[in-house]
DNA sequence: CTCAATAGCGCG
DNA sequence: AAAGCGCGCTATTGAG
């Protein structure tokens, strides 16, 4: 059994991260994958959690920051509320003690792919704007062109493939990171890449119109005009450079997904003040608004917030926004 | 004891 | 040589 760790930290350490534990053929990779789930979750949210609950509302209060990140998203410390687990089974159950009042219910509205659109938007992409006019599963399109197959005949590992091109689109990922994430050959990766800018030029286009943008003026900008500036992106040291580009793709759709939420909170805190409702917007996620309400109310409302966050800025494409009630966090999703 | 750096991992 | 964006929290280690 070869067990010589093969990755190195970004300081040279032989990495023992999940991805390096992956490439070991032993028996306790398994065991401490799953300790260290178990343990992040017990530390992080379990015991740390219920000492923070304030003695007089008996509730957990967040902060939230809005001049900390690059891109113009809020952050959350002390507790950090946008990074409560969901992802595994033990991680949904903690998100289940999050809980309405007697009476109330928690709604949960979330905008669905919003960078995804997003790009379709900045691009002008047409293949990409129609996919989403005609609110189809992008995941699924993006496989059906890149696979030259039909929509319906679409496997599942045609999807996932495709979903890992969308989303490392999204953050300027190469042939040799998508070649990792999906584990096929560069030259394969290559190929899908190839394949996806044949039938998304716009998105080519904007891919590179953008690099070139932030290479002479130093900075790329969100649809409200929010600019990221990019010291590194002349400089010699490619590494840095490379950051810098994949920065450049990246922040105007992360960005602009921070501008319309924004806006759409602005709008809805507005509604809710004019008309003087008992409805409390309390948590945010960057691309979710999360609210407690009177039980009785919640269908009405959830139209109104549902209309609110769709319109908070015209796109060229629609925002879809999915709406979820329950008696705890969880449920509303 | 505090502080800072590092590694790892929770979320979008 | 690296190779995927943006955050904040916990545990560990080493220094003072």
């Amino acid at each position: 059994m070869d067990l010589s760790l093969k990755k190195k930290t970004a300081k040279g350490q032989p990495s023992t991260n999940e991805e390096a534990l992956k490439l070991l053929d032993h028996p306790l990779v398994d065991l401490i994958m799953s300790y260290r789930t178990l343990t992040k979750l017990n530390s992080t949210y379990l015991e740390a959690l219920p000492r923070q609950i304030n003695r007089r509302t008996g509730r957990l209060h967040t902060s939230y920051h809005q001049a900390v990140t690059a891109t113009g998203r809020l952050s959350s410390s002390k507790p950090n509320f946008q990074n409560i687990p969901i992802r595994t089974e033990q991680g949904a159950q903690i998100r289940s003690a999050f809980i309405a009042d007697k009476g109330n219910v928690i709604l949960a509205a979330d905008y669905s792919q919003i960078e995804l659109r997003i790009m379709a938007h900045i691009s002008g992409d047409q293949n990409l704007i129609e996919a989403f006019n005609n609110n189809e599963d992008v995941h699924r399109s993006t496989a059906s062109q890149v696979f030259e197959t039909e929509i319906s005949m679409v496997t599942k590992d045609q999807r996932r493939k495709a979903k890992a091109i969308n989303f490392g689109l999204i953050y300027g990922m190469s042939a040799f990171g998508l070649a990792k994430q999906i584990d096929v050959s560069r030259t394969e990766a290559k190929q899908y890449i190839d394949g996806y800018f044949a039938n998304y030029p716009g998105v080519l286009k904007f891919m590179e119109e953008t690099k070139e943008k932030a290479k002479s003026q130093g900075y790329v900008e969100t649809v409200l005009g929010r600019r990221l500036y990019l010291p590194q992106i002349n400089s010699k040291n490619k590494m840095l450079q490379q950051h810098a580009l994949r920065t450049a793709i990246n922040a105007p759709m992360q960005g602009s997904s921070a501008d319309i939420i924004k806006k759409a909170m602005l709008d809805i805190q507005a509604w809710i003040n004019k008309e003087d409702y008992e409805i409390k917007m309390f948590m945010q996620v960057h691309d979710e608004l999360v609210f407690e309400l009177e039980e009785k109310m919640a269908e009405e409302y959830a139209k109104n917030l549902k209309a609110l966050m769709s319109n908070a800025l015209k796109l060229s494409i629609p925002l879809e926004v999915d709406v979820g009630i329950g008696s705890n966090w969880q449920e509303a999703h």
